[in-house]
DNA sequence: TAATAAAGTTAGTCTAGGCTAATTATAGTC
DNA sequence: GACTATAATTAGCCTAGACTAACTTTATTA
């Protein structure tokens, strides 16, 4: 499949996510999430498109194509895995959790993430099994 | 402190495991390592003379200011974390684990870190203290 | 239905960070 | 001491991805 640079992605997540909310996804949507201005949403749309990951018409709606949804949700579930690490096992701050989740998101490969959701899995249970376990750990983390 | 990008970083920590390889570290070597052309190299280490982190003159060798090497260890420490993590924590291959480690050690804060380490000292404090909890997380881990 | 507001697009600029080709400096050898 | 090989630098180009300013399209509303 074609090449997509960490911006695209991040454009592509995005797409995801805003059609989660709004139905019809516009420009001014994905300018307002990821912090940019229209005509960057635009180039990026338009390139986008060119490569199949997305259709859009001009002053229209955006829509992911299968291949771009298949994409977006890759990038998205690393994201959530990711969250649930810094934000949950970790305890980290919501806010950073999520800027920590959305800086490192494209540099795991699926592997890794497996390996990841077993290691979040295995602790989880571990805690549910075990109030002492859970103390442990926490007493360990919060180490000031 | 001046604004070091993620490619500038990259530089400062290729300098500091130069610096502790060839003792002199040249723009031949850097290159290497990077896997950059010679001429890159030049423009990065022009631009991190100008802020202040390395000392370089022309055609000579190229050294950390105190305030660069600051800044080298911190990113190889998250480095060094991180490759813990990847590839003795989650055993994953060697190369990955670096590879991983290099993508993402540039999204990470000091405090994120300090957590991971944590949780990192005490899954191995665990796996010390016990052979059941040992082999139920690396059953958890290799669960393919 | 014409006027205006809002949204989208286009054109052109900038920065970071690569590259190649050509030049200049240094070092090693006859 | 001159010649050559290696290294470093410069000049100039390219791409991704941001921006502003200007323009066009669509939608709203008097």
């Amino acid at each position: 499949m074609a090449a997509l640079t960490e911006g695209l992605q991040d454009y592509l997540e995005a797409i995801l996510l805003c059609s989660a909310e709004h139905k019809f996804v516009r420009t001014k949507h994905l300018a307002e999430k990821l912090g940019v201005k229209s005509p960057s949403v635009n180039a990026a749309v338009k390139e986008l498109a060119r490569l199949g990951f997305v259709e859009h018409e001009s002053y229209g709606y955006i829509e992911l194509t299968a291949e771009g949804r298949r994409q977006a949700e890759s990038v998205y579930s690393k994201h959530r895995i990711l969250y649930r690490f810094f934000a949950k096992t970790l305890s980290l701050p919501n806010d950073l959790a999520e800027d920590t989740a959305c800086g490192i998101e494209h540099h795991l490969d699926e592997l890794t993430l497996k390996k990841i959701t077993r290691l979040l899995d295995f602790l989880e249970r571990k805690m549910k099994q075990s109030e002492e376990f859970t103390s442990e750990l926490r007493k360990a983390l919060d180490n000031d």
